[in-house]
DNA sequence: CACAGGATCGTT
DNA sequence: ACGATCCTGTGT
């Protein structure tokens, strides 16, 4: 059976989005006997970063990043898949990461259950809306305290080996030299991540024609 | 008040 | 490659 780590206090989120995401991975997110370590993540920044919800400055749905590291902030994205992300900084700054995959640590049934799937692959958890719905999260989880007991929780697990860090998904939108930077950390080697893979683990390609080449 | 488009996913 | 699906943010 396994424990519960130690849930993780207020002080691990008063830090810059990189340096909170990158501790991030590894840890599990615990809600109702489900437990997800996470394996990949995104940070986003205040006003100054043009791929961030924060980019217009403080509004009705990105209110919560401006609230104390540690606390949710989900949103809708494309009308259909739930977002999760994790608020950090003080009161007052703008920043938090995007969770976009984990692994099933615990509660595993109840995960295949919820994403209508017969067996842990890692389509199971890789991607933002597949870690949501794992989780069964809605907009209401929005201002939820992930360092108090109960509801979803953040607790110790077991750190990464080695980080592998890449550009941000589906930000074309941003200026180029935010869509350069590279905060998107993932696990290295884990097959718990999604597309495009970082890190040294080919994800399966589908080629159409043969044996054509990828392009560079 | 209209409208464009998005931190995605599952299927074709 | 495409459609789903809804609400936000912006402009008039």
């Amino acid at each position: 059976m396994l424990q519960p780590g130690s849930l993780i206090p207020p002080a691990f989120y008063l830090r810059e989005p990189p340096e909170v995401a990158r501790a991030l991975l590894g840890c599990c997110l615990w809600r109702e006997g489900v437990a997800l370590r996470i394996t990949e993540v995104e940070a986003y920044g205040g006003p100054e970063d043009s791929a961030s919800h924060g980019r217009h400055g403080r509004t009705a749905r990105n209110a919560p990043m401006w609230t104390e590291g540690g606390r949710v902030y989900m949103y809708l994205c494309y009308g259909i898949h739930r977002m999760l992300n994790i608020v950090t900084g003080e009161p007052g700054r703008c920043g938090a990461v995007l969770v976009r995959a984990a692994e099933p640590v615990a509660g595993l049934e109840r995960v295949l259950g919820r994403r209508r799937m017969q067996e842990a692959r890692p389509a199971l958890l890789a991607g933002p809306g597949r870690v949501a719905q794992a989780l069964d999260l809605d907009l209401g989880f929005s201002g939820q305290a992930l360092f108090e007991a109960g509801g979803l929780e953040l607790r110790e697990g077991w750190p990464p080996m080695r980080i592998a860090a890449g550009p941000r998904v589906g930000v074309d939108f941003a200026s180029p030299a935010d869509r350069r930077r590279r905060w998107r950390f993932v696990e290295a080697g884990s097959p718990w991540q999604s597309a495009p893979s970082l890190g040294g683990v080919p994800r399966p390609r589908r080629v159409r024609n043969g044996d054509r080449r990828p392009p560079e």
